[in-house]
DNA sequence: GCCAACGTTGGC
DNA sequence: GCCAACGTTGGC
């Protein structure tokens, strides 16, 4: 079977909800709670192996935080039939679940997030979808230029402390 | 807390 | 299929 080429990706997460120092914390962790078609979409695209720039959303400030890596590729969400979940969804069909999620492993975390005015003050990340106005997709794909930038901010960073 | 920018739902 | 009403995301 031909070896497929890693794609790259952006996920966000509340870190009140679950944050880059939780995933560091747990190593791996099941992608839970995407209610987006578009954003499921693209988790079903993911293969093992993946690289993903973990991003804080709601944060102070909001921004990259870290990378995680894509370990199991999508299956099934089971938290859409718990009724006692958030995520619960009652129009989901056991036969054909309706979300799927992947798991992520961590990779390791920034010393210091690149805020998203950083990432929009970069001409270099223009086009990055991230640093579009009103861009809510909580799963999307980033470009090998974008993504290795993204990794450069992170290490010029690290460097000036 | 506000609100712009969406996405979803459901009546028609 | 249209679109108004409603809900959510997420920056500020």
């Amino acid at each position: 079977m031909a070896k497929r080429a890693t794609k790259l990706w952006l996920m966000k997460s509340e870190p009140g909800t679950y944050s880059i120092d939780d995933l560091e914390r747990d190593g791996t962790e099941p992608w839970e709670g995407v209610r987006n078609y578009q954003a499921r979409n693209f988790m079903r695209e993911m293969a093992a192996g993946d690289l993903v720039v973990f991003y804080h959303s709601n944060a102070k400030p909001p921004g990259a935080a870290g990378v995680c890596r894509i370990c199991r590729e999508a299956y099934p969400d089971d938290t859409q039939f718990d009724k006692k979940s958030k995520y619960y969804d009652a129009k989901s069909k056991k036969e054909d679940p309706r979300w799927s999620l992947v798991d992520v492993e961590f990779v390791e975390k920034f010393e210091e997030p690149v805020s998203l005015q950083a990432l929009k003050d970069d001409s270099a990340l223009e086009g990055m979808l991230v640093t579009q106005k009103g861009s809510r997709l909580s799963v999307q794909p980033v470009e090998k230029k974008h993504f290795n930038r993204v990794l450069k901010m992170a290490d010029a960073k690290t460097k000036l402390r």
